[in-house]
DNA sequence: TCGGTAGTTCCGAACTTTCGAACTATGGGA
DNA sequence: TCCCATAGTTCGAAAGTTCGGAACTACCGA
């Protein structure tokens, strides 16, 4: 297993960071984390909704938002750790991770409100 | 060739908008077309930076940006006119496009001022 | 009608994503 | 100490996406 790599702050790219929240899941992985007094172990999040997301994918998606630096993880025992960088990033980009939290979020209230989502 | 696809304002996704701007190229074009009026054609944003982009992948990179629901393409004789839709993005996902601008906006700054681009 | 310009489509190569299977690391008993 | 269970990672194949050159379509002006 090789060492978990983290970027520094000033090395972090908003385009890493848009890539890693353009999807749902690992959108969905990082408000949670947030959400969860922003420390949490990974299996704790294997599922998104009523979807349960493979061992592989998660350990993926976790890699992207690590590598996006939108957490930071450490092996605790047997477990991982994640806490979320939220005060790094957004001393670095002011405004981006509540904006795009935000849209996430008032996407799904009215998912929720009207329309059934699409099979 | 098809007709253009326009999502419908309560059709747009915040993993679209997510996805078309982590590409730095479109975030750039979407930015000259914010910059420059909110109209212009394809071909005047061909280079960006000093990189030359293919019309093949411009033509990729507008449909993507359309499809998102961030700018509206319109035919005009020979070439096409390109709108920003940052109203209606705007009313629906408020903050977000001037976060994600301005995270670019200050990562280039701080690129220029000191340590030089990657190659 | 022809020529030029603007943009699109097609298609193969390169890259990325997904997920099951096999693997590694750690801790807790017997 | 050895073995087992648990948590996560890596591998590899299949599926999907992106890129860009060549060929195409659409429109305008001469």
């Amino acid at each position: 297993m090789r060492p978990l790599f983290h970027p520094a702050p000033e090395d972090l790219q908003t385009r890493a960071i848009l890539h890693a929240l353009a999807d749902p899941d690992r959108a969905a992985i990082f408000a949670n984390i947030m959400r969860a007094g922003c420390v949490e172990a990974c299996s704790a999040l294997s599922a998104v909704g009523d979807r349960v997301i493979p061992k592989s994918s998660l350990s993926n998606h976790f890699k992207v938002l690590r590598e996006a630096g939108l957490i930071r993880s450490e092996r605790r025992g047997v477990e991982m750790r994640n806490h979320s960088r939220w005060a790094e990033v957004e001393s670095r980009f002011p405004g981006l991770l509540p904006a795009i939290l935000n849209a996430y979020a008032g996407e799904c209230a009215r998912v929720a409100d009207g329309a059934p989502a699409e099979p």
